[in-house]
DNA sequence: GTTCTAACA
DNA sequence: TGTTAGGA
């Protein structure tokens, strides 16, 4: 009953691309509300909520199959075991970076 | 203009 | 992931 909208409208709503979220329902993480008569993919607020967790999810790195899981079963704890993972990897690349940019000062000045 | 599937880079 | 094909 409550208004569906079309793939497109979707993909522009969240800013991601269509094809993105047809990646997505590929894999399980969102299926449509509805799949009409000619095939069209109707979505609503549901979807939206659903597709916001998993980019969010995304956003932190976390790969598709594990995004799954966690929206199989939702438990905050899940997304918070996940943040801090994410934190910890992206932690790790900003050192990594940092020692990058250091070894490249190091190397300018002995060039 | 938008949707579909499928396939390729 | 983006892009392309070809048809509805």
């Amino acid at each position: 009953m409550n208004p569906s909208i079309m793939i497109f409208k979707l993909a522009k709503l969240m800013h991601v691309s269509v094809h993105q979220i047809r990646y997505f329902e590929e894999n399980g993480l969102l299926p449509p509300a509805l799949t009409g008569d000619n095939q069209y993919r109707m979505y609503g607020t549901d979807e939206m909520y659903r597709l916001a967790h998993i980019l969010l999810l995304r956003q932190l790195d976390v790969a598709v199959p594990q995004v799954k899981r966690c929206l199989e079963h939702y438990i905050a704890a899940d997304d918070q075991a996940l943040l801090k993972q994410s934190t910890r990897t992206l932690e790790q690349q900003i050192t990594d970076l940092q020692v990058q940019a250091l070894q490249q000062r190091i190397g300018a000045i002995q060039a």
